[in-house]
DNA sequence: TACTAAAGTTTGATTACTCAAACTCATGGT
DNA sequence: ACCATGAGTTTGAGTAATCAAACTTTAGTA
């Protein structure tokens, strides 16, 4: 679009980061971690967002996305989910490092070839992660999910989406069978430990941490074993 | 690699115009018109070339890359024009408009996509426009094939090459049913009016430049009708 | 040979992004 | 109620890429 290529990244930063945060404000520490930069690059670059009537913020608050912030926000969420998904379905690479590889190509695709690549796909709702992938318009529907940290033992989900794009999170969770769209039981919880015990069907036992848990969003299964 | 996407720009242009150029080298002004900037931009980034040791350059002279550049070069130019090819192939774009597109894409492919995007294509050997894909090594095939301006009257060939990438240009072979690997017969030229007149393979007849002709590489088929 | 036009170079300024370091504000704990 | 701590901001400086305009060289022409 009108963006610069720094620019899409710090409102694609800024709108997770809101998303995060409790007050649906991002605090501008959050925002710098998030790119790798310092704050005061961080505080500069919102000044041009401000100025570009992409984002609201007054000194020492937090920021916040205007509606045509989050409109070009969810746009390079598109493009992000949806370069995601190809490389997956199409060329065939491993989930655990397609979130990079996307970072980079997500800025260089232009409308033309973004539509195309939708078509390809058979216009996918769901990124490989279980991300829900903006519509054209903006529509984005989050599906329903809870945290794996808040089932009990005994408890049988559907493992819907992986909120962790960390390569090595991604790769344990494949070489333990918990990808998306697996079914799986909760064998023990041990609480002292913060450890879960987790069955993925017809795999073996293995731990987590709850931390860990919490950033796997599952959808529960009624019966138990 | 180690480059920022200008210097990827300014190591593909000096490829490119260096195989146009007699004497083997790049002048500066075709190079900063290649890519659009003033003579003294394209003049100090040729400097910081130099510097790299990618090219080679005295006061006043043309510009040569050296065996790394021309190796980037190749580099810059596979992902080129396989992005093309996937941009055709795969997603069923109009070849006159992959130019642009993969102009943008090129930078952004990372060795690993680079990969799996050629097995996915089929490790092609030409793009959509007939052009030679560079190899991983950096090896390349230019393939035997003349100017469509050298036929004679009568004379049939099988068009194998586009040099020009406009995309009216393009879009007016196209609409000619005048595309790589077609066959075809030079009806007339008329050396006055600088014009030759063509019929491809099933289809009418259409006028073409000289100019024009010069820029489509063709193979000559034995025998006349 | 001398001069001019074209090509190339240099200089100084500008824009976008960044950092380090000095500074300012907000707040919670005793 | 104070004030230390941490979060945020400002300032000054640097890098990469660019342009316009002044300047230099080369080469062709008269």
């Amino acid at each position: 679009m009108l963006a610069t290529e720094t620019v899409e990244n710090y409102l694609k930063a800024i709108y997770l980061v809101q998303r995060e945060a409790a007050a649906g404000e991002a605090p501008m520490g959050k925002i710098a971690a998030a790119l790798g930069v310092t704050a005061g690059t961080a505080t500069s670059m919102v000044k041009k967002l401000v100025a570009a009537r992409l984002a609201r913020h007054e000194r020492f608050g937090g920021v916040r996305l205007t509606a045509k912030g989050t409109r070009a926000a969810l746009d390079i969420l598109r493009r992000h989910r949806l370069v995601e998904t190809f490389l997956v379905d199409t060329l065939g690479l491993d989930w655990s490092v397609v979130h990079d590889e996307a970072e980079r190509l997500e800025h260089a695709i232009s409308p033309m070839v973004l539509d195309a690549l939708d078509r390809h796909l058979g216009r996918p709702a769901f990124d490989p992660h279980g991300d829900p992938i903006p519509r054209a318009d903006g529509a984005l529907q989050e599906s329903e999910a809870m945290p794996m940290s808040e089932l009990g033992a005994g408890d049988g989900a559907r493992l819907v989406r992986v909120l962790d794009q960390r390569g090595d999170s991604l790769r344990f969770l494949r070489a333990s069978g918990l990808k998306v769209g697996a079914t799986l039981r909760v064998v023990a919880i041990e609480p002292g430990a913060g450890v879960m015990r987790i069955r993925p069907d017809g795999g073996t036992v293995v731990s987590m941490s709850t931390t860990a848990a919490s950033r796997v969003l599952v959808r529960p299964l009624r019966g138990r074993s």
